[in-house]
DNA sequence: AATAACACCAACCGCGCTTGA
DNA sequence: ATCAAGCGCGGTTGGTGTTAT
């Protein structure tokens, strides 16, 4: 005896959502909030099942959500939260304000896999290929993220940049260690010698300067724009959808998707 | 110009966790 | 304590666009 689907299957479309589609769904949420899923599809007129409202919501309508390309700051901070997460995809989301956990991990599965690959690390150790073993599962119950997540609150702060910037420095990434204290090589000097290019390392480490974390704290250009392009519409969405229903610049944000936001 | 190979990413699937009856 | 509904998460798939041959 199997789990039971989501929702029943017959008469329900699947596939790319259209426009019609996203926009009802958008003023469903928008005048209404969310408090079950299950029944967003049957109220909102839609022909979908609940879980893929949600998903389509979380992952495309938000509209907190960022866009564009990832940045290299945000790439470098992506792996070496990964190091110490694994690919616990909703925990490192959750450092990205305006990021989705399947954007990073889309992100990470295409693109950072096969650079960590070419630098000759592991995407799963984040060690160097072929490295002398001195990981021994045997000696520890848990792996070294899960035994990193213990020390860590992994939650959103008020500047969660700022939590990995303590993070960082506790953890010797600006001299190059890692957590075992052991040498380490820093994703971002490896970043600037990467010529992706030419496929070669260029290997200036001493011209890098480029890391995921500026001690000093002041170089979050992404979330600096973000907090001043919110402040410009007045929103203030709060990452909790029952907040829906309070939300000030309701208007900004109808004429917003009204421009729309499809492929 | 045709088409094969590759890259990207939205969407789906199924499992596990949480919560409430 | 038990069970089922609902939700969230991580892995995977499939469609589409781009590049190489």
């Amino acid at each position: 005896m199997g789990r039971q689907p989501c929702c029943e299957k017959v008469g329900l479309k699947r596939g790319p959502w259209t426009v019609d589609e996203d926009q009802k769904l958008m003023n469903f949420i928008l005048n209404n909030g969310i408090h079950c899923w299950r029944m967003v599809p049957k109220l909102a007129g839609l022909m979908r099942c609940g879980k893929s409202c949600r998903l389509r919501w979380t992952n495309y309508l938000r509209p907190d959500l960022k866009r564009g390309a990832l940045s290299e700051m945000e790439e470098n901070q992506i792996i070496q939260l990964h190091s110490r997460l694994g690919n616990r995809w909703s925990k490192i989301a959750a450092h990205f304000p305006g990021r989705t956990d399947n954007e990073i991990k889309n992100h990470w599965n295409t693109r950072i896999k096969k650079r960590l690959k070419l630098l000759g690390l592991d995407p799963v150790t984040h060690k160097p290929i072929d490295p002398p073993e001195r990981y021994h599962p045997k000696d520890s119950q848990a792996t070294p993220w899960e035994e990193e997540e213990k020390s860590l609150d992994v939650g959103l702060s008020d500047n969660p940049c700022r939590e990995d910037l303590s993070m960082a420095k506790q953890d010797g990434f600006d001299l190059g260690l890692d957590d075992n204290g052991s040498a380490f090589l820093s994703y971002g000097m490896l970043w600037e010698g990467l010529d992706m290019e030419n496929m070669k390392i260029q290997g200036n480490p001493s011209n890098s300067c480029t890391t995921a974390f500026s001690m000093d704290g002041s170089v979050y250009p992404s979330l600096v724009e973000e907090s001043s392009l919110l402040e410009d519409s007045k929103l203030y969405w709060t990452h909790s959808v029952d907040s829906v229903p309070s939300w000030s610049g309701m208007h900004s944000l109808e004429e917003m998707f009204s421009i729309g936001n499809h492929k």
